[in-house]
DNA sequence: CGAATTTGACCTGCGC
DNA sequence: GCGCAGGTCAAATTCG
């Protein structure tokens, strides 16, 4: 591990500028390391002990720095270790050089240190909002758990959620394991009520199993659900387990992004590989389906298409989560999707009336995240478009719509904005009503501080 | 020549 | 059962 001292690298001719480190240790100025170079001019710091005829002055260790380029130090009332000759002024001018160059080298140090810190304070910021996002939504799901008034009620969702997770191993292929943690439950039940249907989040799954239990249970054809879930993550791959059960709950929400920008696709800091096009029924532009690349057997996907009402506008809409470490760019939008989906399913748990709470959520202002549980996929739109005229597109009823600031046209980067508001909006997924919604968005303090902080951020992004 | 893209074929779910 | 639409695969093609 490199030490604040061997960090501090003056660049011009490799030269080591040492300068005092935050403890205020004293280091050493070496402005010219490479003695070897002959070329050089060799700069001495000599200590010279100053022998002049005042024995006080040299009692108290005055010093001359003596660098060999004519630098001097500036202020020498500041600095006791140098002799200040007032007559003479060229060393005086030696000095305030040096002084100077000091000074230099300790604000390029600092401006190092500077930038250094708020990378690592950035980096922080993301972990911690994503660590949060994931605390809220199990926080949630445990409140909902215990809202239940009957213990058969609760036998029912214990019962319930394990059957979830033993989907999700299920789907991993991991049967064996949950079968030893849970034997008495039958696997095939729960797979057969996702199978059957059309896709659905787990939570509906709950749902359905809420309201289907003790049902007559079809016949199952594990057959069917495998070659789906090899098709959709690729053949003869064999991903980590953890990850792939992770996805496995995720998987099922999308998130949109509509964004206006020429580009073909919006940057969003990964890379990804085209595998194929469609025309979509009812638009003239095709749809792209993209697969992230940035590590073998991640199982992100994304859509790309282009608006059919206003070509202008850009639809991306990203299907799961990363399997591998993100570069700081490419965590904006990741961390806006991953909160998006955690707030759906946080926002989703099922209520006293076997409803999505988000189906019961009405209808606020544009410049807006959108939900539609009534898609096929239960799918999260966040309109970036500023639109002057929202209302010339399409937008389904039961929806529920989380207002942000004017965002800048032709957006191409910075979805952070929206991440810990959306964060912040899982917060309020179970009240009922909009103006209860816009009134505790709006008089939370984390919410506008980090909006805020959103906004610089994004607003430092933008071309 | 390897990587990326294109594109037709194929699979699956759903509605009729 | 059939047709349609969405999604994916993989061979062919293009690109750097």
């Amino acid at each position: 591990m490199d030490t604040a001292c061997d960090r501090i690298i003056d660049k011009r001719d490799d030269r080591r500028v040492y300068s005092p480190g935050i403890s205020g240790e004293k280091r050493i100025m070496d402005f010219f390391a490479d003695h070897n170079n002959s070329c050089k001019k060799p700069l001495r710091v000599d200590v010279k002990k100053e022998s002049t005829a005042n024995d006080g002055e040299s009692s108290r260790g005055f010093t001359e720095l003596d660098t060999g380029l004519n630098l001097l130090t500036a202020n020498a009332e500041s600095d006791k270790s140098v002799v200040v000759d007032e007559t003479s002024p060229n060393i005086k001018e030696k000095i305030s050089t040096n002084k100077l160059a000091v000074l230099q080298a300790e604000m390029d140090r600092m401006s190092t240190e500077n930038q250094r810190l708020k990378s690592a304070l950035n980096q922080m910021n993301n972990n911690y909002y994503a660590l949060q996002m994931h605390v809220a939504a199990l926080m949630e799901h445990r409140q909902q758990i215990r809202k239940t008034t009957t213990v058969e009620e609760k036998q029912m969702i214990d019962v319930t959620e394990k059957r979830v997770v033993a989907r999700q191993f299920m789907d991993l292929g991991q049967a064996a394991i949950v079968e030893r943690d849970d034997p008495s439950q039958s696997l095939s039940e729960e797979r057969t009520q996702d199978c059957s249907g059309s896709p659905q989040t787990n939570v509906s799954v709950m749902n359905d199993l809420q309201k289907n239990s003790g049902d007559e249970i079809a016949a199952f054809d594990p057959t069917k659900c495998d070659r789906r879930d090899e098709q959709r993550f690729g053949r003869g791959k064999s991903p980590d387990v953890a990850e792939q059960t992770r996805e496995a709950a995720m998987r099922r929400v999308r998130v949109s992004v509509r964004a206006r920008s020429e580009a073909a696709m919006i940057s969003d800091g990964c890379q990804w590989r085209k595998y194929g096009q469609k025309m979509a029924k009812g638009n003239p532009c095709p749809r792209a389906y993209y697969r992230c690349t940035m590590a073998v057997g991640c199982p992100v996907r994304k859509q790309v298409q282009r608006c059919a009402e206003d070509q202008t506008i850009l639809t991306t809409t990203y299907e799961g989560n990363h399997n591998h470490p993100l570069p700081p760019a490419a965590m904006t939008m990741a961390s806006t999707t991953s909160a998006a989906a955690t707030m759906f399913l946080s926002g989703s748990m099922p209520s006293s009336d076997g409803l999505l709470n988000s189906r019961t959520l009405l209808s606020c202002p544009p410049n807006m995240a959108t939900i539609s549980a009534s898609a096929p996929f239960p799918t999260i739109t966040l309109d970036l478009t500023n639109s002057p005229n929202p209302s010339q597109f399409h937008r389904p009823q039961g929806q529920f719509h989380i207002p942000f600031p004017n965002i800048p046209q032709n957006f191409s980067s910075g979805p952070q904005i929206l991440s810990q508001a959306l964060y912040n909006q899982s917060k309020f997924s179970g009240v009922q009503s909009s103006q209860d919604i816009m009134s505790a968005i709006t008089t939370d303090p984390n919410f506008t501080a980090a909006l805020v902080a959103a906004i610089t951020s994004f607003m430092g992004n933008v071309q």
